[in-house]
DNA sequence: CCGCGTAACTACCCTCGTGTGACTTCCTCG
DNA sequence: CGAGGAAGTCACACGAGGGTAGTTACGCGG
């Protein structure tokens, strides 16, 4: 289904990326919130931002993951705020193996922790309200998000990416000038 | 200021409970926070609510531990819809052992843990996000900021509450110790 | 006994963040 | 060059309070 245009379904067209509608629909999320997040610089796509009117945004699989993990404390109740600097944190460890680990929030400090370990010995630890992302469901959703959408396509969806820890995953099409 | 009035302190007077410009002291809220709450239904004082411009709210000691609840889920940049929910959850489990135990907030649920083996039990079968609030520092803080402005009267910091609820449970509240 | 002062609660209006809808603009594809 | 779709813009809504003035219940002094 969907099969005629390359547009049709979730997959990126080529190496490009997500655009905006497909985006919403990945991620769960309207298009206005896409819009707005984007707008106000929560979250901008990193393959290529709006340059008018006329034009289209596209994500990477890195935005959507980021963009899942909003999704996902909006849902929990968690401010946009909060979420920001949640996305932050996910950004610094770039090389971590994401589908293992979980993101644990706290006043003023959050950090990924790749092990159940880690988890309850902050735990032990803290004083204040956690906020623990299980990771490993947000990759599964997106995954399964994106294999709906556009899986029948033979495209590979962007998961072959763990072994991303300290190796060079630089697979990213930057090549879009802006004008 | 003529010194008209007898709680220069925190400490209730006999077995009245605490004032609403009291409470926002010890929880480190603002009185407008306090009286949004109260107006929205959030929270309401269970001694005794306001019957006009001229009469006080009275807290007891168990609206103050919600009311730190609350507070610290907000501090976490919890929502105040999320907040309410969590405040559910501790009412339903009136007996419970509150210094030892974990509130634990999922998408949906929510349940109070009392052993960290029950939090690593939710953390792994669960996908969405979850807050977990320990109970512990609530308590003990609370505590504290109680002696901290009350402590010169030599008081018991929290009073018997009162049989409003009909249901006599003599808890060992007193919250020094914890887990 | 009555007014006064003050502490508390209340009402009203406003702000800020987070969106949502409607409508416009404008780029891109064919 | 025309059609269509995607971003932009404006107005508005709603939750969560802040600020301030008004209103009422006390207790006290005259």
């Amino acid at each position: 289904m969907a099969g005629t245009h390359n547009e049709g379904g979730a997959a990126p067209v080529g190496e490009a990326g997500y655009g905006g509608p497909q985006v919403c629909k990945l991620i769960g999320i309207s298009y206005r919130q896409l819009d707005y997040w984007a707008r106000t610089g929560l979250l901008r796509p990193s393959v290529a931002d709006a340059r008018g009117s006329g034009t289209k945004r596209l994500y990477s699989y890195r935005d959507l993951l980021e963009l899942k993990v909003i999704k996902q404390l909006l849902d929990a109740g968690i401010s946009l705020q909060s979420a920001r600097r949640a996305v932050d944190c996910l950004r610094q460890d770039l090389g971590a193996d994401l589908p293992s680990a979980k993101l644990v929030l706290t006043e003023g400090r959050s950090v990924l922790a790749q092990t159940n370990g880690e988890v309850v010995d902050l735990l032990a630890g803290g004083q204040g309200v956690f906020n623990i992302v299980p990771l490993s469901g947000v990759v599964d959703e997106l995954d399964a998000a994106i294999v709906e959408l556009g899986g029948s396509r033979g495209q590979e969806p962007a998961l072959g990416w763990p072994a991303a820890a300290g190796a060079g995953r630089e697979r990213s099409r930057e090549g879009s000038s802006r004008g």
